[in-house]
DNA sequence: TGGAATGTTCGGCT
DNA sequence: AAGCCGAACATTCC
């Protein structure tokens, strides 16, 4: 599940390939994939890609005259690009919308491709200026990736939410999905169904490095691989080995060796150690 | 065999 | 306003 690790993973692999590429023609098929869109597809055809570059879970294709298109990958999105020779061999079923490339990069027709089996996965077109208006966009909080302490105590520490939710909340801190909430949360020590404000000054301090110790070791490993994520080359993740909780009910947590438990927080599943991971009164 | 679980965002509700 | 919950989807698992 692309959250900011892949999501920064995919921009760093496709940059320099796309990098002065143009979009010969958009081909949208599956029409649910650019519901919402500012612009018709069209917008792009003929459009030269200048640079990539992630906001929050959004991957944001920075085109000629100021052209933008914006990526969310959801749960099953993959973004990469294939040789026509390639696509005609392995018909797959899956891909929903598809970009023929042109310019100097090789002599061979090949294709950005967009694929997604569950079909939550979304691309809008638009000037740069009309996608940053888009609502889901404008709210985004700031960058969970660089944020300093005082900022990051700032955005929590009178809510009176649960921290678990208020970490996946992404117009309060954009980044975060269910794995990476769970493994800082633990690495912190902190139960996922804390109320924010009753967390003390040093555990938020805590929790903030636990954030940023986290994402960049997963960035280290490129991402998580589970189910369906890949790069756009097409080879896996490896951060997957390093997760503490995410996934692990009933085995022995790491540091203490009791049992990873498992439970709802605001209709996701949250792994913990409810002996590292107390809840405060 | 079919119902639950999986995760991200949005819209509607309180 | 802040926070909670169902819906949108396809596939896997028990």
């Amino acid at each position: 599940m692309p959250e900011l690790p892949e999501v920064e993973t995919v921009v760093r692999g496709l940059n320099p390939v796309l990098c002065q590429r143009r979009i010969a023609d958009v081909e949208v098929l599956n029409p649910s994939s650019i519901k919402g869109s500012p612009r018709s597809p069209d917008y792009w055809k003929g459009r030269r890609i200048e640079h990539l570059r992630r906001w929050g879970k959004y991957i944001l294709i920075e085109g000629s005259e100021g052209a933008g298109m914006a990526i969310h990958l959801r749960m099953t999105g993959w973004l990469g690009i294939k040789s026509k020779r390639e696509i005609e061999q392995e018909k797959d079923a899956y891909v929903r919308v598809r970009f023929p490339l042109s310019g100097r990069r090789s002599q061979h027709q090949d294709f950005l491709l967009f694929r997604d089996i569950r079909k939550f996965g979304r691309i809008w077109f638009g000037s740069l200026r009309e996608l940053e208006a888009l609502p889901s966009l404008a709210k985004l909080g700031p960058d969970a990736l660089d944020l300093k302490p005082s900022v990051f105590r700032g955005l929590l520490s009178d809510r009176r939410g649960r921290i678990k939710s208020l970490l996946l909340n992404q117009s309060i801190l954009a980044g975060l999905g269910n794995i990476y909430a769970d493994e800082s949360l633990y690495r912190a020590r902190i139960h996922p169904e804390t109320t924010a404000h009753r967390i003390s000054r040093s555990a938020l301090d805590q929790l903030h490095q636990a954030v940023c110790d986290t994402l960049s070791a997963a960035l280290k490993a490129g991402g998580t691989s589970i189910d369906d994520y890949l790069h756009p080359d097409g080879t896996p993740g490896w951060f997957q080995r390093e997760l503490k909780v995410y996934g692990r009910e009933g085995q022995p947590c790491l540091r203490c060796k009791h049992a990873i438990k498992r439970i709802v927080v605001g209709q996701r599943g949250s792994w913990f150690c409810p002996r590292c991971q107390r809840k405060r009164t």
